[in-house]
DNA sequence: CTGAAAGCGCTTACAG
DNA sequence: CTGAAAGCGCTTACAG
């Protein structure tokens, strides 16, 4: 079934037909009604790729996940705890308004080849890119296809400086940074002077925002950053597992609270301390970021910074949407605040504590 | 940069830069390595569209997610954690073998003309359908369209008595029957008699295999199926939290072991039976199936029946895969095990029970 | 081995 | 208001 079988049935030229399909107002309404009622008794559906190639637009957005450390056929992606909401958000999104997506997850930088693909061989509209690790090469190839774009997690003053900020890109933030902050204020009203830290992946923006609150408020408070404290996680599990291990055995005194980049890697603090016979509040407070699903379903519930997950995938399927749509795009920059939820896993610490 | 400029460029027609894009033995290495590099050095893209329009296929498969009744704007797909694994394994898949992936949620009859017309668009070459209630219109209208078509979790059974076992269609399962009953042989063999039940969805296949082990394996023993301890879960995690609270304060007799016809509802049954003071397994044990993320990290570990959904997905994508570049296409059923994973969220019955 | 040409199914000036 | 025609960027018999 072609537009010109459309025509025939109907007896008008392809030309109307399209015209109804388009929604042209040039067409009068009995014409129209017509035209539409044998479209509907054939179920005829325009092919795709014709009218893209014609000149239309394809109404599909890409959404590109980055992870290129996590290591193949171990985590992968989407059982990562931060990116699942995201897709379900922009793929709910999206749909709702008309749109189809197309996803692709990026391991290796080979991987990236696909997703410049997509753009170049123009399969979408736009593209949406989230995840960690997402270096300003990479952006700026990205940035320079000139295609409509959308950040999540995004380091705006590096796109300031490195002039990336063109009209065909926008950012989706979260206010990390005070969120963070909110974390560790909590954790120092609590009591607590030897807090300890473990790291994101300092190569995202997220991680860096994450760092520096907590560096920051504890220099306002006049408390040290103890580097034996500062541990790295890189947001895996794993690696936060390790460091925390590492931590205990160590033999050196403990921190009382820790704050942790992301939930994921709290979860696997409180493991590693739980097999060390240590408790989570008694022993040491742990506080988390990202409030995912389960950390409101563990014991202790963690107490964690929740980001507006959805709100931020809304966000970003509608800037994509106006700037495909638009003939006139701006660079544009949106901040989402983040909140924390206090559950159990902070309390005051023992005073016995060294 | 269309392939005419290619064609120019490398002083060749249009034709020959096609062939040497579309591997055609035809043509001399020379030419093929004079057009290759090109290609490569104007990184230029054949468009998707026009290809697709040229007789070639899309490269993309459709990834379609149902969960009719997961009620708007509570329960999202991506977060419901049986489905997250699927999302992740087959776009994993399909990006390895070198195809894109369209996903597309449904959660009303609605939004599955959306599925319906990303065939008819011809915007896919086939698609995979994963989740619940797939009720039979909606499949006999898919496999009506003649596209290549996997389900995942489907009743064979219902597809042959309709004939609905047409060339083009693949059913990708797992043993749930084999895995549900192991897990009641293990609950058995620990002595419990008294044995309840959280049943998934009824309307779907996986949900009713899984009930039907838990009344054969208690029939297999002489054991009664006490239908007070039967209760509705829908496979959502709310429904099973409401169920178990209200068995539990019935004020009748309790049973000493629950199947959950999965994790969630496990996990909200644990929560249920904690906040009515009850601790698993020294009260009640309880397993699950899906074997999630979660059931390993809570306290206690869950006992749950492992679903290869690695394994399943990659052999659903590999099958449309098939499915599309065969010309002769075969109807095929394809079956994985489950296992039991036992962890700490059973013992044996405490013998003072009533 | 290779080019000219038809065709894929649309949309959209253009002309009337 | 509407049709004939050109064009979107490919692929693939066809002919040589």
């Amino acid at each position: 079934m072609r537009s010109e079988d459309i025509a025939r049935l109907a007896g008008v030229s392809r030309s109307t037909v399209s015209r109804v399909i388009n929604n042209y107002s040039n067409v009068p309404e009995e014409t129209r009604i017509k035209v539409l009622k044998v479209i509907e008794q054939y179920q005829y559906e325009p092919n795709s790729f014709a009218r893209a190639l014609a000149g239309k637009k394809t109404d599909t957005i890409g959404l590109f996940a980055i992870s290129m450390n996590e290591k193949e056929n171990t985590t992968r992606i989407y059982q990562n705890n931060y990116f699942a909401p995201f897709v379900d958000a922009v793929v709910d999104t999206s749909n709702e308004r008309g749109c189809y997506v197309l996803i692709h997850t990026v391991y290796s930088p080979d991987d990236f080849l696909k997703v410049k693909q997509a753009f170049l061989q123009k399969r979408i509209d736009g593209g949406i890119i989230v995840g960690t690790q997402k270096d300003i090469d990479i952006v700026r190839e990205m940035v320079g296809l000139e295609y409509p774009l959308v950040l999540i997690d995004y380091d705006i003053t590096e796109i300031m400086s490195e002039h990336l900020d063109r009209n065909h890109l926008a950012i989706v933030n979260s206010k990390d940074y005070e969120g963070a902050t909110e974390a560790m204020e909590y954790l120092i009203s609590l009591g607590h002077t030897d807090i300890g830290i473990i790291c994101g992946q300092m190569n995202t923006y997220s991680g860096r925002e994450r760092y520096t609150a907590y560096e920051d408020t504890l220099k306002r408070h006049n408390l040290t950053v103890n580097e034996r404290f500062v541990l790295k996680g890189d947001f895996l599990k794993d690696t936060a597992y390790q460091e925390v291990k590492q931590l205990l055995s160590s033999g050196g005194t403990l921190p009382t609270a820790i704050f942790s980049a992301n939930d994921d890697m709290a979860i696997s603090a409180m493991e590693a301390l739980s097999e060390f016979g240590l408790t989570v509040p008694d022993d040491i407070s742990i506080a988390g970021f990202d409030d995912i699903q389960m950390a409101s379903r563990i014991q202790p519930k963690l107490t964690s910074v929740r980001l507006p997950i959805y709100e931020m995938s809304k966000a970003a399927v509608e800037k994509v949407i106006e700037l495909c749509d638009s003939q006139q795009p701006t660079f544009s920059t949106i901040s989402f605040p983040a909140r924390l939820m206090i559950r159990d896993s902070c309390q005051q610490p023992k005073p016995n504590h060294v």
